[in-house]
DNA sequence: TGTACATCAGTGAACGCGCGTTCACTGATGTAC
DNA sequence: TGTACATCAGTGAACGCGCGTTCACTGATGTAC
């Protein structure tokens, strides 16, 4: 039973791939079966040997898409200075790459305004999600500022997506730039005022 | 030629503002053409003698949308402090009721994503629309403060358009008030520092 | 003022197309004796 | 070791459905004489 368990799950991890895939670049909708199973080097029949429905497939994808971003957000941060990891992360998702390169960036852009619309059947992942990413962000900011970390936290996290959204909506253009260089210096400003630069245990 | 003219032009309205409605809650997308027809009191058929394409009704729609978001945000700020106006539009934008009333509220959450992903013929119109509501909200930001009023108002707008975002996707949790509050003192924080609160003359 | 004709906003059915999902079938892999 | 059968991942065509768009037609409104 070894071949072929391999090849159940290679081609599941493959139809995962290309679920992540699809889904940053063109969205919930936009993330058809026929086109992601093509993406694995399958035909559509045998989507459903894999997954029960579309949505659970997006469900799936999107918490891999999810993993992998924070994955490269928050990655080698120890090798920074503890006053700076904020902001390098700050860097890192509001950069020129995470904007151009749909197809390893951040899946949020292309799913949030669905799953507030026609798509609200994956809010619960995204609330998941977003704790997720708040919590870990949480850790890299000023134990104690004007505002309680949490805050801080989801606050940037608002102010990184909306700001990704918007650069990639009207890439191309020197305001997509703007943009992209306003939400850092925002969220700059807004961490900055808000602990010393001197090293504090966190934990 | 009165009355037909007359027949005409209010259907045409009729039309826009049922389009109006649907973009704000659906998206592009979710926007069908037999549906905004039915939302107007009218039938599928009749709509290609009022617009070319479904996506020059989406484009004026949006416009309509997107101005009348402004005309709500910045209505009536000469009755508040000058330096009280930049986080009264934070409030108003920022607000459950913004969230929750999709009928009335910002069109930007519904298709910024579909614009970034599956209609990108959209964003020449989104682009506009984003320098007019920055354009407008610069005004009422510090003259000179640490950044320049234009770097701060794209921040603001990006914020406020991705907590209004997150804030709709999640709806109907504790995490979607959270995250309302927690952008509202990001961006107060942010144009808090950046000017003294004495009265200055913008022009 | 009345009558015959022209205009045109709106109707409703049909068009081609693409979607998610289903299902009878195939053929390589694994098992039993 | 070889042969007959079972399993099951994957195929490809079909299903119902909804979309944007087209088009022959209707009937109320307007014009010409």
């Amino acid at each position: 039973m070894n071949a072929k368990d391999d090849q159940r799950s290679r081609s599941h991890e493959a139809i995962l791939d290309s679920a992540a895939r699809l889904l940053r670049e063109r969205g919930v909708a936009g993330a058809r079966v026929a086109e992601v199973m093509k993406g694995a080097g399958l035909t559509v029949g045998g989507f459903y040997a894999h997954f029960t429905s579309k949505e659970s497939l997006v469900d799936a994808a999107f918490r891999r898409t999810a993993a992998e971003m924070r994955g490269r957000l928050f990655s080698r941060l120890d090798e920074k200075p503890e006053a700076d990891r904020a902001e390098v992360v700050l860097k890192r998702y509001l950069s020129a790459r995470n904007r151009d390169e749909t197809l390893l960036g951040c899946p949020l852009p292309a799913v949030v305004g669905e799953i507030g619309t026609t798509a609200p059947e994956h809010a619960p992942v995204l609330a998941e999600e977003v704790e997720r990413l708040v919590g870990e962000l949480e850790t890299y900011l000023p134990a104690r500022g004007r505002l309680p970390r949490r805050t801080l936290a989801l606050g940037l996290v608002a102010l990184m997506y909306g700001g990704l959204s918007f650069a990639r909506a009207v890439r191309g253009t020197a305001l997509s730039d703007e943009i992209l260089e306003a939400c850092r210096a925002l969220g700059r400003a807004a961490f900055r005022q808000e602990g010393p630069r001197t090293t504090k245990e966190e934990s």
